[in-house]
DNA sequence: AGTGAAATGCACAATTC
DNA sequence: GAATTGTGCATTTCACT
């Protein structure tokens, strides 16, 4: 599944994770090769897969909001059934930004934002009436401290 | 802190949130308006802060980076100079891609992203090595069921 | 705040080395 | 695998409504 990538690469990547507006000529500059290349490169990264999309990065309190929090899951069902309509009902709602499948006694984590904690209700009360759930604890974030889509190269 | 936006705008953050790569043209037709409002829409839209970058996703497995943590962190220590280098660390430390303040008897959470469960012990012994930490639990992601990067409009 | 058009610049492709 | 050139499209600006 790892790609191999050389050194150019993964800088041309360090870029574009930084700020994906910048021009091949730019970019070209930065990483000492030139705009044929670069593009390839580029092309060739996304046919692959390692480059997945292209997005504008949101400010969350602009839009209000206001509230984050991650939510650890514990459930005594581990059917097929019951799972594929978690999955589902995960997959369905925006405000899950993140949802992993956990090692260990805790099930499974989200990350949910909302306006505040009465939407996080709404969206707890719907959860819990769709799927049975064991043992649920939402931890609310009180400041984000580091929030950053680039994976380090 | 939150902006006010129209029916207008929010679409077209929808849009560039699914796809940052369309044109002008593009959006502008699929939120029925024309060019220029919509380039000076989006140009204010970041003068405000609404939006705050563009950026490439990539594929952590494609990178080698096959292990992804959660880790919950308790500290006896409260005092300013304390948290001062505990969050120094953090925003250092490029595997660790979301850092959160909590309430509750948590007061840490970590999204950490590495190669394989000995990166993580490396990254593990490092932050010990700098901050005293009362109690870690770490949680180790078996599946990423969504990860979303685009929040709800 | 939106339209239409005009100009600049860039992405993309083909060709050549 | 990289440089050069060229075409067309996208971005950006402006004049007008």
């Amino acid at each position: 599944m790892s790609a191999r990538l050389d050194e150019i690469d993964r800088k041309i990547l360090a870029e574009l994770q930084e700020d994906a507006e910048q021009s091949l000529d730019e970019i070209a500059r930065k990483v000492g090769s030139s705009k044929t290349p670069v593009w390839n490169r580029i092309r060739r990264m996304k046919e692959a897969g390692v480059i997945r999309r292209q997005t504008a990065i949101l400010d969350p309190e602009s839009l209000g909001l206001e509230a984050c929090f991650f939510v650890l899951i514990r459930t005594s069902e581990h059917e097929a059934d019951w799972q594929r309509r978690f999955l589902e009902t995960l997959r369905a709602r925006p405000e899950v930004l993140e949802a992993h499948r956990l090692a260990g006694d805790i099930d499974y984590i989200l990350k949910v934002r909302v306006k505040n904690a009465r939407a996080y209700d709404t969206f707890y009360q719907a959860l819990i009436s769709q799927v049975k759930i064991h043992n649920v604890t939402a931890l609310l974030s009180m400041e984000e401290i580091k929030s950053e889509t680039a994976l380090p190269l």
